[in-house]
DNA sequence: ATCACAATCTTGTCGATGTCAAGATTAATC
DNA sequence: GATTAATCTTGACATCGACAAGATTGTGAT
């Protein structure tokens, strides 16, 4: 097998080599470049030089690779996340906010496949699925504690709008819905910046630096037309 | 035509009578219960009991449907958000904050049609989508600058937080990505009442109610790993 | 009333897709 | 070097979105 990346089978050859490799990136690529539904089999092996069903003995259907894909993805986050481990508790979480966003946005293939509104009807995907995202969460929760103090009630709160957050830019940024609505948002550099506030200022009113006088009322304003 | 919310063509009839309501509103089920992508405009002549061809003569093809179920969508959202300008500054965005995430969860159809990842590639949507969009952008918007005063520059920072914070967590929920992680946010008042708090600690941050000494410093922290 | 016209629905077809089955070719192993 | 397993191919089938052409029904002018 040539060490170089190549992804159409020569052709002369009759084993293309590295097809399920092949099949793995083209699929980010085309995920990346055109969504989760422009992805199709035979159209991946069309790209590769290669006959309609050989990717059948890959991935035995379409949800299958979709899986392989998110699951990949779950270890890369996970990898990306687990680096922030190491930091301080002060600040673990906007680094962590960091990773998630970068990620998205620099592995967008990945994070459609690991979030994309397929996942939860994905065969077979559902508990392996859990338990990874289970585990970037974890993260989140961990640098959360980590401010204000494991068992703290504010842990769960914090730590699920900053998910919330997150999940929120990255998905309204990839999905081209930012952009339009917010011309200063246009660039890269700036969805960070205020990602970044954004998460600071959640901290800021959730856990206050100061020592203000802990109140965690504010929240006794009438619920007008929600049950 | 019957009165009656009639879906099946009566076997006898000719004409279904009111084939393009029925196709709505058996999508938006569809959708709400399946996804987008298992629409299917065949699936859906089968359960109205009409040809697999009639939903051409209402939807010129697949994407006009998905098109036209994001615009009454988003029109039905802008209601929504519309009924908010009426309150008080001080009330209003968290109001904007219920009526979005009550809209998401009341009509997941309408949300999954119109906040989906196939919405930035659906020909003739953008610039339709886009401007009903920033319509209800604009009810977060002015609600923030109610609160910060409008010319304020955090205004754009906490608009966008804010909708980053709704369209997560809405989407989270609906994907059936949250109860998984965290249990006591299986049911849906829990997740209102966050959301609601969530919303309250980013203004509390980004806007401080006591005079606190103005810092909107906190961000020269080191950016480690990002560029 | 009736006649023409437009709207609506049906049947038939085409190319493309995912999936299965069976055979061909190459790599790996004993 | 022969046998076995892995990999790829060809062929087929049901289903899908889309198009074309004909059948049926509602509408409006005369």
């Amino acid at each position: 097998m040539d060490a170089a990346g190549r992804l159409r089978k020569p052709r002369g050859r009759y084993h293309h080599g590295d097809l399920r490799q092949a099949l793995v990136s083209t699929a980010l690529r085309v995920i990346a470049q055109d969504g989760v539904e422009a992805l199709g089999l035979r159209d991946l092996a069309r790209r590769l030089g290669v006959s309609h069903a050989a990717p059948a003995h890959h991935f035995p259907d379409r949800p299958a690779l979709l899986v392989a894909l998110a699951g990949e993805g779950f270890v890369r986050l996970g990898a990306a996340l687990g680096a922030v481990q190491a930091l301080g508790a002060r600040e673990r979480l906007a680094a962590a906010g960091r990773a998630f966003l970068g990620f998205a946005l620099d592995q967008p293939g990945y994070f459609r496949a690991m979030f994309g509104p397929h996942i939860a009807r994905l065969p077979r995907a559902p508990e392996k699925v859990a338990r990874a995202a289970e585990a970037g969460y974890g993260v989140i929760v961990g640098a959360v504690e980590g401010l204000v103090g494991a068992g703290d009630a504010r842990v769960a709160h914090l730590s699920f709008a900053a998910w919330s957050l997150l999940h929120g830019a990255a998905s309204l940024f990839l999905d081209g819905l930012v952009p339009l609505q917010i011309p200063e948002l246009s660039s890269r550099a700036t969805l960070e910046l205020w990602v970044d506030r954004a998460l600071a200022s959640l901290c800021e009113g959730l856990v206050p630096r100061r020592r203000a006088p802990r109140r965690r009322a504010m929240h006794r304003r009438s619920l007008p037309e929600l049950a």
